[in-house]
DNA sequence: TAGATAAAAGACTATTTTATCTTAAATTAT
DNA sequence: ATAATTTAAGATAAAATAGTCTTTTATCTA
């Protein structure tokens, strides 16, 4: 469904919305040792969302990374298509390049029902709601 | 979503779910060529869909590979589970391995209700109806 | 300005998935 | 029986994903 690199950078996004590091810059090694990821496959992703445009970063000492939008501002789809592309949103269900809607694989109709709600659970999950919900309920990020 | 293998093995399916295949021992080396697969690379999908019991096969001079129960009792979901087992269905979203009702993800509950239309329509779309589907709409099965 | 710090970048390793090539075993047909 | 055929099995290769280690570059602080 999601790509590792994909889960460890929405986790990433999740820990940056919680009210300890929220308007905080934050090392990426911190990050990965709360959520108990490797620290430099971390950095990778980290910059790949900094590329994308989820988060910022500065060098140096006192650096760190940071959310670069406000937290209603920033979907779960966002991180999702940085990360592991549109792919999932677009492609064929079976794999056929040629299906559309006037040659349709058997699967395309009902694929296409349900990507659409797949993709509005990812789009009305922005990290505000995301940060309300963990805390609302105590979760912890753990794996 | 689902893994290449996963695909060609849904796609041989259906193949052998058509009218002009339905009934017959089918070669893989043929099915390979309709579909535009690997010949062997097949021959290993296609034993593990033996193993799972969804087909049937045998060796030598007119041997070939048939559908092992009639097309109604066949469910694309059992195809996907014994090609990429069962962790679409079950593993969280985000990958916390402690994630539950009693200590849910911030996507347990939309997640799982979503997985549970997922599965619904994998377990609806049995090769009997995915076979009129493409027959009505004359589909080509081609990539 | 110098040293410490932390992200960025690059080279490298490991694992999984996808795919190919060759050989073995089973079945059929002659 | 023997030869041809076809799945099964095993070894190997290529590509993608996941992860590690080292060096470079930018930034802050003293």
């Amino acid at each position: 469904m999601l790509s590792q690199s994909c889960i460890y950078g929405i986790q990433t996004c999740i820990y940056l919305s919680l009210p300890q590091q929220l308007g905080k810059k934050v090392r990426v090694s911190s990050i990965a040792e709360s959520l108990g990821i490797s620290p430099t496959f971390l950095s990778k992703i980290v910059f790949t969302l900094v590329q994308g445009g989820v988060l910022c970063s500065t060098r140096g000492a006192n650096g760190g990374v940071w959310l670069a939008k406000e937290l209603s501002e920033i979907q779960t789809l966002d991180i999702i298509k940085v990360i592991d592309g549109p792919k999932l949103f677009k492609d064929c269900l079976l794999g056929f390049s040629g299906c559309n809607d006037k040659k349709p694989c058997p699967f395309h109709q009902q694929w296409g029902q349900e990507r659409i709600r797949l993709m509005a659970m990812f789009q009305e999950s922005t990290l505000d709601k995301i940060a309300q919900k963990v805390n609302d309920l105590d979760l912890r990020i753990q794996m």
